[in-house]
DNA sequence: GTGAAAGCGCTAACAT
DNA sequence: ATGTTAGCGCTTTCAC
């Protein structure tokens, strides 16, 4: 970094602000001898321009190492071309997802800027600075988010959409995974192959995608007369799942099959019934949600709900920036169908 | 959004209301009577406004939706509280550095622009979008990040920080864990429990890295008449793992034991063997590297090099964003030790 | 303590 | 095709 034109006397180490400023389109204007717009111009719309100017300011700003500053293009365009993304620190699933957002905003020539938070309460203190940058959209993941923040996102005249939180809808446009339908589907799959005794593991119950989710398994296993009561984890980790595992597995009567929340707490149950002696599916059946990757490892191999992340995402970033859907007086939310991936721990006798 | 006005009471006539505009310091300053000036001191240095005026300026704010434009006063203040990251989209390790990345960011109320490609083509054009926002500075994590892109960012004045990128020393500052010393330790750990012939698997050979990682085996099991060939996985991931304990276990000769140079490989590897009827630990020992979340649970229990994650991402931040140390000749290399994490894959007669 | 005024580096009419 | 001219919304002297 220090050392560019200039010689950069080791004495001047601090103050290399000033004589290392970086050049700016007048600059360019003065190094090239034509206008500052001329030299605008060539970095924003280089058809306006003659290819003999455009190949002089070209060199120009090469030799003076001139990049067009997107900080003063977005004050005056009004754009930032910048896309910011609410999303929990921690936790398998967020991370995938944030993984595919990125992706699919750099295909699209959009940057995203990470608000990221680790307790629910510095949800507050990203949703301010989300605020100052103006940027062009914002994606709000997490189920945490509470009504609260919805409410200021949505008289905030600012593109948002919530993704995969239920509790959004008719708030704020979104677009979510089928949760409910999901886990009834796999409550079918437990039906099929003759479960008649269940358990539901949820991260925290207070949770809106939780109590969706519940309610899918509940619903679809109460039709066929088929209990399920609920255990609350506590968290969305695998530590969670694992000691909510060991209680479990210490009961008299274990349920033939326990449905978890999500694949990452479904992990830890999967461990840690096995290390309490209990083997899946040997004793006990189980599903997860969510198809992260490792569900597909051949360690875990689980029965679980894949979310088509691609899919979820591009749905978002079309909500956000695309054909923009402005006109609709209640804010869409676009349900997306999961599929599910059949693993060793819901093959009976295996 | 759109069609949703904002909050405000219809009761404001002016110019604000009509096209959706966003208050600025000027509105604010009309709705309170005070000059603009005072607004942005009420935002910026409150203590410099009388308790009385802020008091007027901040509930006129409040009444308009006032929120300062960041983008603005970076604009003016040629900072722009915004740091950068260049990373792999995809990857465990990756996902974990960077929610560790925008966890201290945070903390330090900087926010983190994330630059992530697929493929290291992408590289390139990662890096001129850094370039033109006009970044407090920049994190290059990634281990196929070249010698020419390094140069780049030698020369452009940016504050840089290479992540475990050991071919950056000497050219960028840089923070990497001991790779050679941590991959020595773990060859020593299989010396000590008596191991005698050994193999190496890798990601990709050509990255720095995994040469490193490998030269730190291979000598230190050399000192002890131990060879060990290298195999290369041909990716990062879990299923090149997979596929390379494949057609080693279809050797004659198996190997004591194998490392391989990260965790995500490992359990491939792991799961691949065992697939093949070769089990760990008891026909063959393994150890990974990185010290990744999935490495201790107990359904892989991996004996790694666990990498101080945090700590690394500590010293990242200082180079970057800390005591301004430029006034050395050579870009600082840090180097943080790593520790090992002894699991069951390297306990014998287990 | 507060106001007036001068930009930060760019884009986008509007002239030429 | 190119130059001229206004700003975008802030921060920051410099007066008062």
């Amino acid at each position: 970094m220090g050392a560019k034109p200039e010689g950069a006397s080791s004495a001047e180490g601090r103050s290399q602000n000033q004589a290392n400023r970086r050049a700016t389109s007048v600059d360019v204007a003065a190094e090239s001898g034509v206008s500052q717009a001329t030299v605008a111009r060539v970095f924003s719309s280089p058809n306006k321009v003659s290819p003999a100017t455009r190949e002089k300011v070209r060199s120009a700003a090469d030799r003076l190492g001139y990049v067009p500053n997107a900080i003063a293009r977005s004050l005056k365009s009004q754009r930032t071309n910048i896309v910011g993304a609410v999303v929990p620190a921690y936790g398998e699933y967020w991370q995938n997802v944030l993984a595919e957002f990125s992706r699919q905003l750099a295909q699209r020539s959009y940057q995203l800027l990470l608000f990221s938070f680790a307790k629910s309460d510095d949800v507050d203190g990203a949703l301010s600075s989300v605020a100052q940058y103006r940027l062009d959209g914002v994606i709000l993941a997490s189920a945490t988010i509470g009504q609260s923040h919805l409410g200021r996102m949505q008289s905030s005249a600012l593109p948002t959409v919530a993704f995969n939180q239920p509790a959004a809808e008719g708030l704020v446009p979104s677009v979510s995974v089928d949760n409910e339908e999901g886990m009834a589907e796999l409550a079918r799959h437990l039906v099929d192959i003759g479960v008649k005794a269940a358990a539901y593991i949820g991260g925290v119950s207070s949770v809106s995608t939780d109590q969706i989710r519940y309610r899918g398994a509940v619903q679809e296993l109460a039709e066929h007369g088929i209990a399920c009561p609920y255990i609350e984890a506590g968290a969305y980790t695998y530590d969670a799942g694992y000691k909510a595992a060991g209680q479990l597995a210490q009961r008299d009567n274990l349920p033939e099959a326990v449905m978890v929340g999500s694949d990452e707490v479904a992990f830890g149950v999967l461990d840690g019934l096995e290390n309490a002696g209990v083997l899946v599916p040997g004793d006990l059946l189980l599903t997860g949600f969510d198809g992260l990757p490792q569900a597909s490892w051949a360690g875990y191999d689980l029965t679980t709900l894949v979310q088509a992340t691609d899919v979820l995402v591009a749905q978002a970033m079309d909500v956000l920036l695309g054909p923009a859907d402005t006109s609709a007086d209640r804010p869409v939310s676009i349900v997306v169908p999961g599929t599910i991936r059949y693993g060793k721990t819901t093959r009976k006798g295996a």
